[in-house]
DNA sequence: CCCTGATTCGC
DNA sequence: GCGAATCAGG
């Protein structure tokens, strides 16, 4: 899998906006995390909370970064030392991941986010959809500055929508509104076999020729058009 | 263990 | 330029 414009707009959008290496190339798809941390890097669009940069201290000198490969015939020298044993505590991990919130509460809105600095959660259609056609440069979609951060976790109105995260083999891809409104999602329905659309979806994405002179108005597209795995 | 991003380095 | 292997922190 080569790095087109698409793709690399996609892996920009979605880095900027906060998603994880591992969504991005899952999104992608075709990429490992790493490919997209490489490419996101030599994009020199790095810099972001890294559990590993975090790190402040200054290890004055400190030794060569060896490393005992054991799978690479490296022309490394200098073996690392033997590891201190280090006791752990109980790990305590928790955090909800997965896009599931059927929640019973009256869709109202809940205590306003006290911390709007919180990373902005992005959605980035399949193939990327930056563009709406061959030719024109994507002019921005339309105006859609009076969004809301949207919270962690799925706020009420997209509670039963398809978003990115839903997306699987077995529903449809189909872009419903436009990325960045609180209510994008996704069609959600039940595949066409064998296709990322739904049957209704699949009608729109795959048009027949049609015999010259008698063409219909061009077929509409969703962004980038389908992806494909 | 899992996750994360950063870095290295052979290709 | 690419990305697997590796490192290293949470």
């Amino acid at each position: 899998m080569s790095w087109t414009d698409e793709r690399i707009a996609t892996l920009k959008k979605m880095w900027e906006g906060g998603a994880t290496a591992s969504q991005i190339a899952d999104e992608l798809g075709g990429v490992s995390r790493n490919a997209v941390i490489g490419k996101a890097h030599r994009l020199g669009l790095k810099a972001r909370p890294s559990p590993v940069k975090a790190n402040d201290k200054k290890a004055a000198a400190k030794k060569p970064a060896v490393k005992a490969a054991p799978k690479k015939p490296a022309v490394k020298a200098a073996p690392k030392p033997a590891e201190k044993p280090i006791a752990k505590p109980a790990p305590k991990a928790e955090e909800p991941r997965a896009a599931t919130a059927a929640s019973s509460s009256v869709p109202s809105q809940p205590v306003p986010n006290p911390t709007p600095d919180l990373p902005k959660i992005v959605s980035v259609g399949p193939g990327g959809f930056l563009r709406q056609g061959p030719g024109d440069q994507q002019a921005p979609i339309p105006p859609a500055p009076p969004r809301r951060l949207v919270p962690a976790k799925p706020s009420p109105e997209i509670a039963d929508k398809t978003s990115l995260l839903d997306l699987s083999d077995k529903v449809c891809r189909w872009p419903m509104g436009h990325p960045g409104e609180p209510d994008f999602h996704f069609c959600g329905e039940a595949v066409n076999p064998g296709f990322p659309y739904c049957v209704e979806h699949c009608g729109r994405a795959y048009q027949a020729q049609l015999p010259r002179g008698a063409r219909r108005p061009p077929p509409p597209l969703p962004f980038g058009g389908p992806r494909v795995r």
